[in-house]
DNA sequence: CTGAAAGCGCTTACAG
DNA sequence: CTGAAAGCGCTTACAG
């Protein structure tokens, strides 16, 4: 592998001129910046990033740390986040960390990282706590309970179930029943935003809110019995969607003419329900990219903290949404 | 943030001598070790990564090149990987590459990383040539049309098939057809080798072989005609499979009684059919670490390449497979 | 505009 | 068993 001193070298230049030119950081005359692009093209030189890390004491590397990747919008968000470091010549590495203070504190101390994308963030983490402790930057995919002061993006839960209700309202209905997941952490942020969301909107709007939460399972979904008047359904719960379809076709109940199903869920299953199922589709991708670049932004240009950024789920129609009868 | 520096001061020791009992590379007395330890701890003191990859010229971190992450195993296998990373002292990178030798040089260039495991793998891939050509250690996810010297792990698309047509055939079976998916790219590894050793073993058992295929997508699972006397099904098109499913509960056929269906598919899905599907589910949790912890395996103890290790997927009796009438 | 030199925080021959 | 010193490949004041 060639070095600096090679393509110097080759130049007839210094080292410093070399990486000036490389980093654009002083002027360098037309004539000297030519001779050194030849020498590294003519080398196929490339710059190693680990001794550029050390000697300018930033790695550009960042880290996203994850307890799991199995739910939501895992591989959707994991490749735009990695596309998006990319793209800004930053490098991403995975940190599977749980929920643990110790744990990404000694990540921390390794000294690898600029910052840290921190994904399924709780009301209460203690990985904030450690972060803001070591001083390291970091952005939030979620929020805590009270993100002022912190980088953040998210689902923008208000809009989306707003955008939900207008939907159903839309179409007539007004008995609208909410079904989310039962979490195994209480204070889940989706879930406490999503319902006060609902609550908040729904005595704005006159509607009687009807809230119902059940096992993330088929199964649970075939014993939901909803509540008498309901007429549609917001789900927030994909798994026991499938088994609520189920339930309502053994019943003779039909969707959508009898009742209408919304559910926040993803592309990939709605169409093998039947029918269709219309769905609000979490912005997976583009918080991926919106966090990573949050973030970076604020490595290269530090200052006050940038607003936060909500992002709406959007509302991809299927077949299982329909006027009222 | 301590450097060995501080340490040694501490101790009243050289840097020197910090480094060995932080890597252990020379033996130390013990009183000595105990000095250095505690001031280690005193100071809070962590290892600084990118100085000791630079000194050392091992970085201790390791690449997972993926050209998208939508498919398959994408995310069991990423956090199976970075964890089996991490448990051996690693960081594990994400590179979202296609599949394109000028990309992956370039970031191999760059001197980041000991290693690169490569997902996705074609059976002919530019990507290998590139690392070939660098001389970067490397491990296959799948393989290459000839992958001997090659280290890799893949699913053992033998044994699967193998594995498969036993349960189908102790159920009475023997009118088997393989529903494969219509690829974008033409030479897709695992479908190139189900379809062999599905020929192969029907040959072998005395069994007539039916392949067809159709597109990834409900609707085309709707269309899928079955060749006349079909009793068993094996599916590697997940989508396309609930599209059958449909289908066939429309024109009254009976799944399992009138015919059994076996999916090569996700254990997420599964619960969501109905009849709850019997599936071969892809080891992708168990691809990953052994992916990763063969390649720091060679990266540690450089030799000649390892076996493969070809690990079947595995059967999950749902109630969609049932003795042939 | 360009260069000589120090330094980032480690590891590793080499000596003793 | 321990230490002094060189060096990994860059960046960045500091001078000129």
């Amino acid at each position: 592998m060639a070095t600096v001193r090679d393509v110097a070298e080759r130049a007839g230049v210094s080292i410093a001129t070399v990486s000036f030119v490389l980093n654009g950081t002083k002027p360098v005359t037309a004539a000297t910046r030519n001779r050194v692009e030849s020498a590294m093209s003519e080398l196929g030189y490339h710059r190693n990033v680990l001794a550029r890390a050390l000697a300018a004491r930033r790695t550009r590397i960042i880290a996203l740390a994850h307890p799991r990747l199995d739910n939501g919008f895992g591989s959707d968000f994991i490749t735009s986040a990695s596309r998006a470091a990319r793209a800004r010549g930053y490098h991403l590495v995975l940190w599977p960390v749980d929920n643990d203070s110790d744990e990404i504190g000694e990540l921390i101390g390794q000294g690898l990282v600029d910052g840290v994308v921190l994904m399924e963030v709780l009301l209460e983490d203690a990985r904030v706590e450690a972060l803001l402790a070591a001083g390291t930057p970091f952005a939030l995919i979620g929020r805590t309970a009270d993100p002022a002061g912190l980088i953040h993006v998210d689902i923008d839960f208000d809009q989306s179930m707003s955008d939900a209700l207008d939907h159903l309202q839309e179409l007539g209905h007004q008995d609208i029943t909410l079904i989310t997941a039962t979490q195994p952490l209480p204070e889940y942020g989706p879930k406490v935003r999503s319902e006060a969301a609902y609550r908040r909107l729904c005595a704005k709007r006159g509607l009687r809110p009807f809230l119902l939460e059940c096992e993330p399972t088929v199964a649970a979904g075939r014993a939901i019995q909803l509540p008498p008047g309901t007429t549609a359904v917001i789900l927030m719960n994909e798994l026991a969607g499938f088994g609520l379809l189920s339930q309502l076709a053994g019943a003779g109940i039909d969707v959508p003419a009898d009742l209408s199903i919304l559910s926040f869920g993803s592309p990939a299953l709605a169409p093998i329900a039947e029918p269709q199922l219309t769905i609000m589709r979490a912005p997976g991708a583009i918080l991926g990219t919106l966090g990573v670049d949050a973030l970076i932004d604020h490595l290269e240009t530090p200052g006050p903290t940038p607003p936060p950024q909500l992002h709406p789920c959007t509302l991809e129609p299927g077949a299982s949404t329909t006027l009222r009868r």
